[in-house]
DNA sequence: ATAAAACTTGACGTTCCGTCACTTTTTATT
DNA sequence: AATAAAAAGTGACGGAACGTCAAGTTTTAT
């Protein structure tokens, strides 16, 4: 019997070109993972696939590429999902807590995607705004700034609101993965009850 | 007339080593703001000043170390105000208003100290937690440990906590940076606004 | 003044980079 | 099925940066 093949929808040449690609940014999560963003190369991530160093270049254009991929691979899987939770909110409070659960709930399960930017014992940490990332956070900013004009929230500063969302959700998400067992309800609730209780404040800045 | 020399309080030998210390320092500090660290190489850096390249391995291992170096210098630099400011706080509040003035006021004072982990246009954004910086961290956990059991503060998680002012201080410090003329006291009101209200959500969950 | 110690220097072997002429594989054509 | 054209893969190669070290220079100690 002959070798199973995928069915090969349209000609081999873009089949082996779309594995290739998977194999190289597979390779690249799992050894930045290991080894942290700033000491591995090129050749450690074409050295764990069966491929020679010059396709790695038919590719990527370097490294800095490739987890440039892997953090637009995250951005694009979480977007959809914050998208169509926020959209379904129909309180400001829903739309800040489904926010954090989907951010959460993804952090937990699938660790590894953002494994290379922990903090790996006082080595660097590493971060990359590409334009999917950037596009989920205006995608947040342009959310919130739409709850305030259906009147959901009280006007407070929307840019900074976002930046204050998206600096917990990575640092309170770091601690939250430190823990062996990732109790992402509790961080979700803590996250949202920061936020909800600080737009109140904001908005009536002489309560309790 | 001789050439005017520093004092050299204790031998030329050990004032020349500070100096090359500070030369390199210096260097690496322009040339990460301008490259970003990624691509600056330790040849870029040593070129910068009118040592041999073999001269900086005395005083670092890599261009890590140098960065490292940096980051705890600004860490050492801020500490100190930092812990002064909270010592004197009666109130929560002015711990926490207190701890944003402090940081946000060295980010817009001494911009070129930060510029390394600020964000350029799609690269890579780089932070390195050093043992001097998480050592503020941990001061600042400390502290909110004690407004608790002083019963300044309701008993929330401090870890969680932290993480959000850290995270928000650095996201909200971002922007904050992005605008040419750096309004500290805005985003001190805001932040502030932000950790207060949510602290009283946080002990009270049933509350607005 | 002289010797020892400390530090600086740049050339050297090594590793990784990115490219490119060549080979192999796939697709299109007869 | 055979053959030509196109596409993609390969690894050797020159170049750049690395980290080291033997030799040279400056400072300190005697």
């Amino acid at each position: 019997m002959e070798e199973m093949e995928v069915p090969a929808k349209r000609g081999k040449r873009e089949q082996t070109k779309v594995n290739n690609r998977k194999a190289i940014l597979a390779a690249a999560r799992s050894i930045f993972a290991e080894l942290g963003y700033g000491t591995t190369t090129v050749r450690d991530i074409i050295r764990r696939t069966d491929l020679a160093s010059g396709t790695f270049y038919n590719y990527f254009q370097s490294k800095e590429e490739v987890f440039q991929a892997l953090m637009d691979a995250n951005a694009l899987e979480v977007r959809p999902h914050l998208i169509e939770t926020r959209a379904n909110a129909r309180t400001f409070e829903d739309l800040i807590e489904g926010t954090f659960r989907v951010f959460f709930d993804y952090l937990a399960r699938d660790r590894g995607a953002f494994e290379v930017l922990r903090s790996n014992a006082g080595a660097i940490r590493v971060r990359m705004d590409t334009p999917e990332i950037v596009a989920g956070f205006d995608e947040l900013q342009v959310d919130i700034e739409k709850a305030i004009s259906d009147g959901l929230l009280e006007p407070v500063n929307a840019s900074y609101l976002t930046a204050a969302a998206v600096g917990m959700a990575f640092e309170i998400g770091d601690r939250m993965l430190a823990q062996e067992e990732a109790d992402v309800e509790g961080a979700v609730k803590f996250a949202t009850s920061l936020i909800m209780g600080g737009v109140v404040k904001l908005s009536n800045p002489d309560s309790p």
